[in-house]
DNA sequence: TTGACATATATCCGTATCGCACATAAGTAA
DNA sequence: TTACTTATGTGCGATACGGATATATGTCAA
């Protein structure tokens, strides 16, 4: 931008400016399906309806220090995998004042999403039910804690399709997949985490082959515990040495 | 956000509020290499760097509608491919004043490229080469008119990275890559777009098997002129009927 | 102690895909 | 007519993958 752009611009700093908010896509996977942490609102507007946890971005805050605060106001956490998700900047999405949010997607493990949980009694979990098949894209149902569809408040709607849709794009090449599991972890809990995003069965042999030739994980002579038949193997996340890397990129690194 | 969150931040609406930009990277592939327009700056600050073009997003304007204009009134174009890219808001970006931009991917074919050159004299080719391989992701270099590194404006050198990253991500699986072709195209011109974003070069043969079996090139019947040896055949895009099609998705659709 | 049972783990095979080498086609120009 | 250049088509081997099947290993009950 040139300077005569910026002052013209500048001029108008005497004009009003959007407000600019950063709203969390919580995401876990809870009895096989994608469920995110939402708070139900009671108050103007979208009364009855749910909506992500988020907050307004400090003027002397950076986007990403915004997002991170949020997700350690609103569930207690700082060390879960977050990405930047999709701005979201259409005139009239808040009905009080123009506000451009910017939506990030966090991911959470079975343990920090029940945490969340607990630290916050605002938030409740929510399943995602994607109304499309692959990567197509399309709209979502969200049921409550009951089983019920919910109503979303603003365009919460949308930036929760748009989550899914971007995770199902990249789990089955990047190893985003593993900021969904625990530390210690079975393969057919990572066929699980992977059946519930894609929302595809996956064939069991060809599922362990495929993530085995990834050099992804770690065996660890442990075994998991108190099943009633054989107990699977615990393997451990080991970012790759070299092969099959398409790297997920942080920002650009 | 709750009620109570919003008033904490709409008491903060007194307060200072960030600018919001849009900045776009128009993309264009020349002499076989991916090209982008910037604008040389003169005054403070970064006097002597290039910038990306933009323009702040008005009060009463979608972040959509604020990119569309910018196109307009930056290239004097309409229709060339827009998709949001990322949003960076790093809080010292503009040593001016706070800035939130979010930076645009418009992807124009060499005559939309040619027309915008013609349209705004401010605006240059640039080459950009990437400083890495495959989807890794890294710094790129910008290489100005006359074949020598120029220095960027702001985080403009990263925008450049993200974008070309992008681009890199989805080529071969989106149809993302017409949108850098000509109504009418060859498929060594095809090859030539797929291996200038890639940065590889591929076997010809089993491009062109894999690219007649997805089912977007509409052979013409028609030839291409002009040349001393055998000409090709001129294909026309068309979106696929069904198979292969794992859709780009403007935003959800 | 033994056998039934459920799941984990390993092996095999047919198929689709892809890279690559090579053969053939179709233009121009001398 | 021939040389030349690029387009276009074909066949082959390596590889990845889905699916079925076989084997291993734990728990539990009789």
């Amino acid at each position: 931008m040139t300077e005569a752009d910026f002052l013209s611009g500048y001029d108008a700093s005497a004009y009003e400016h959007p407000s600019v908010t950063v709203d969390l896509v919580l995401l876990g996977i809870r009895e096989g399906r994608p469920a995110v942490l939402l708070q139900p609102r009671e108050e103007e507007p979208f009364p009855g309806r749910w909506a992500l946890p988020g907050g307004f971005v400090g003027i002397a805050e950076s986007l990403d220090d915004a997002a991170q605060r949020v997700l350690h106001d609103k569930a207690r956490l700082d060390d879960a995998h977050l990405e930047q998700l999709y701005t979201f900047g259409a005139v009239d999405r808040d009905p009080r004042t123009r506000v451009i949010t910017v939506a990030w997607l966090a991911l959470l493990d079975e343990r920090a999403f029940a945490a969340a949980l607990v630290a916050n009694p605002a938030l409740r979990p929510v399943a995602i039910q994607a109304d499309w098949t692959g990567e197509t894209g399309g709209p979502i149902t969200a049921l409550g804690p009951g089983g019920a569809a919910i109503d979303l408040a603003f365009d919460h709607g949308q930036i929760l399709a748009m989550a899914l849709l971007r995770l199902r794009g990249k789990i089955d090449y990047s190893d985003v997949g593993f900021a969904l599991l625990p530390d210690l972890f079975t393969l057919r809990q990572l066929q699980d985490v992977h059946e519930a995003i894609g929302g595809t069965a996956f064939n069991k042999p060809a599922f362990r082959r495929r993530m085995l030739d990834r050099g992804w994980l770690a065996p660890t002579g442990l075994r998991e515990q108190g099943t009633s038949f054989r107990p699977a193997e615990l393997y451990r996340f080991q970012r790759a040495g070299r092969p099959n890397t398409r790297s997920l990129h942080p920002l650009i690194g």
